[in-house]
DNA sequence: GTCTATACCACGATAGAC
DNA sequence: GTCTATCGTGGTATAGAC
């Protein structure tokens, strides 16, 4: 408590602004303001601003990821020498996110949306550190789908795994984008409702029919 | 030609910096420097970066949603009172960027993944200003989705296409989360094939049965 | 219409007092 | 462990020569 007690409001303050304005937008100098500590204190705990996002990002991560592997293992176990069915990857996958949402964790909500952002974001040396710390997760996931899906050409089942992520990072990510969408109304749904939405969504686009045969694809029996 | 040669220079070189890096971290300098072009004659054309950016996104947009426009005019009229198939409004939608995937079109490429990376972005008055200027397409698009699906509820509805723009703005905007997906091999496909490959994939997933009764189902083809 | 030169400011980062 | 003070860099934007 007394040890170093700026250190876990600098890290709180540092997610709240990525999540807010991004990474690159958000300067030390506000940071420090909002975790009332001074800029100059944040190269106490951490080298660079670099350091400080991995951080960021580890803290939050490395339980969710955690948790998806137990959940996935627990499903591998069930259903014995069987693949795990597609559902429940996808709910290994997403569910342990409904948990972040749903509230328990404080400012959760706002992480889930700075990782929507982060996967997409321009800069290159920050998502190649987020592979290099938790990239293994969305191997672990994307294997499982193959096997899920055995009669679906590798290909094919990578390029709807990106569809799949795209859709639950801009989910997660958007904000001034539900905008867009709905226009004036009011958000359609609580997060968690909108989660649960998206399961049917990504299994009915897994076992869709494959793309025809029109674009002269290669490989892939 | 004589007249303002630089202009288009400039307008090509920040496309390119956007796409590549960013709308924030691209530099008036880096732009000018690329454009062959002094920083300061920017704004002899432009009052502001923002106005910069907006004549960026206009150049491209404005043919591109009148393509779409024009798609979709001509698909309601084909089917009479009948309102348009998900799979041709969707193709209304997809389709044209197509074409400007398809390369007549120089920087085109570039623009998608601008375009993807953008609907996601922190900064607020972009993706505001973007809504302003080129809004009236996702409504009417969202229109017509309601109509090819009146069984859908209209809160399902919206955030099932707020997941289809989710998955076709991630497909544009990335590269490096190919790398995520795809690991260490080559890239899947070509664009092209990818935008093919969406459509089945949206087609099935806004066609998926509802939330509720998925949660629990088992053993769905 | 395009250039050079520069004002002015915020950034990340460092040094050193306390 | 946290602060103040400050450095150098690079950002947007402007003034004015050509």
């Amino acid at each position: 408590m007394v040890r170093s007690d700026s250190r876990e409001r600098i890290l709180d303050a540092a997610e709240r602004l990525f999540a807010e304005k991004g990474v690159s937008a958000a300067s030390l100098r506000e940071i420090g303001a909002q975790a009332r500590a001074n800029p100059g204190s944040i190269y106490f705990h951490w080298k660079t601003k670099a350091e400080l996002v991995r951080e960021v990002f580890r803290r939050r991560l490395e339980p969710l990821d955690a948790e998806r592997m137990r959940r996935l293992d627990a499903a591998e176990r069930a259903h014995a020498p069987e693949p795990v069915p597609l559902e429940d990857v996808l709910a290994a996958l997403v569910g342990p996110m409904l948990r972040i949402v749903s509230g328990a964790d404080r400012g959760g909500p706002g992480f889930l949306r700075l990782l929507g952002r982060t996967y997409n974001e321009p800069d290159r040396e920050l998502v190649r550190m987020l592979r290099r710390d938790h990239g293994a997760t969305l191997e672990r996931f994307r294997d499982a789908l193959a096997r899920a899906l055995p009669d679906l050409p590798e290909e094919q089942l990578f390029v709807r795994f990106h569809f799949a992520l795209g859709a639950l990072a801009y989910t997660l990510g958007s904000d001034a984008s539900w905008q867009l969408v709905v226009g004036r109304r009011r958000r359609p749904a609580a997060w968690e409702e909108v989660l649960r939405e998206l399961m049917p969504f990504l299994v009915a686009g897994f076992g869709a029919p494959r793309a025809a045969a029109a674009a002269a694809s290669r490989g892939a029996a």
